[in-house]
DNA sequence: CGTGTTTGGATAGTGGCACTTTCCAAGAAG
DNA sequence: CTTCTTGGAAAGTGCCACTATCCAAACACG
């Protein structure tokens, strides 16, 4: 299929396009002449997700490029591939680290990792984004003055981790690597805005029901 | 307190300061003199809040004085306070609603509600950006061919339900309206990326528990 | 009292980013 | 042969969250 057929399968602008090929979000069709090119399902299947990565997900168009570079990086095994991809999505701008409230919460995210048994995830500990996204949230809440014990946490933590195994269960239903791993983007994409609706939603149901209109 | 002072207080830059008392995001301080304003420890609480909502929520200046403004409300009751200040929150584009597919989701999502036995949040319906937000993911899951049955989305769904009678229950323990209604939106704003963090930390973990490093 | 500094407010400017527009020459279509 | 379409390069646009520059009134100090 030629550009102006992949423009209107996908609903996307010609023009745009043009831009996230330029930009290398998007590999280049195949060459059919000096001034043809032609494109495949795999580029409406990738645009359709670079476009939910942009639109639904606000991710800037560098790191859009980043996420997928590793995407599509075969020389690496499929866990290092997912964790790399994951790791380029955007972060919260992090708290000072010398900062001593920072360094007070530091060290309770650690406690509280340890006390939910999650040793992998202490041992990686200050290399993931993750991780440093906990600590700067929980910072910002106690400086607002609406953090919660280390009970609460654990609660929302317990819940948190049956998520998460729903979501591995999904990934196992996958054969493919590459699939896996766009799976995985998606996933943290796309999924998170329907966690959160469905949360929402919940809290919509519940507060009707315990106080009424 | 004075200007100056807010800004070393609260590590905003005066510059920004004064562009959010420009646009209304943070009320006046009060006047001491001609060229003199007196700011209160309510501003800079209000103004962390702001600064939340913009770089870690990401919620455009506009969206910010709207929900603000909701949070002020006091011609309102609590629900309908905070009820009208989330549905401000910005949501993602809305899929067309003459498209095929997002018909038929919407009425899956219709049954699913039903089936979940959210009532209420049925009836409010289409009227709930929240519910607009969860057809539309939805359909773009579906397009990119990761939909997942209902069955799947009812077991992230009752965990969701367990997420928000947490945050229910977090609220009843704030007297005051107005807090109850901050509490909510900082809880939209920061307990979300929490939540999105707890989420990716457990399956960091448990994906080196299942397939190793 | 005078002089230099600080303050709040108005106005204009900046930089980043996601596109769009415009232009062009080579090919395809009839 | 003529007309239209195509892909690519380059410059332009619009939005947005700040940021820099001025200014005159007012405070602070000797």
């Amino acid at each position: 299929m030629r550009l102006a057929e992949l423009s209107e399968r996908s609903g996307v602008p010609v023009g745009t396009i043009k831009y996230y090929l330029r930009e290398g979000l998007l590999p280049q069709g195949e060459r059919i002449s000096a001034t043809q090119a032609a494109y495949s399902e795999a580029h409406l299947r990738r645009l359709g997700l670079i476009r939910a990565m942009i639109q639904i997900g606000r991710i800037p168009v560098a790191t859009v490029r980043e996420v997928l570079g590793h995407v599509d990086d075969e020389s690496l095994g499929t866990t290092f591939r997912l964790g790399a991809a994951l790791w380029a999505m955007p972060q919260p701008p992090e708290a000072p680290a010398d900062d001593p409230l920072t360094v007070q919460v530091t060290e309770a995210v650690d406690r509280f990792l340890g006390d939910m048994g999650w040793h992998n995830a202490r041992e990686i500990g200050a290399l993931s984004p993750t991780y440093r996204t906990l600590v700067t949230t929980i910072v910002t809440l106690t400086r607002l003055g609406f953090s919660r014990g280390a009970e609460t946490l654990a609660q929302y933590a317990h819940l948190m981790e049956e998520v998460a195994q729903l979501d591995l269960d999904q990934l196992d239903t996958y054969e493919d690597d590459s699939e896996k791993v766009e799976l995985a983007v998606a996933s943290a994409v796309l999924y998170e805005p329907l966690l959160l609706a469905l949360r929402r939603l919940a809290q919509e149901e519940h507060s009707t029901r315990r106080y009424g209109l």
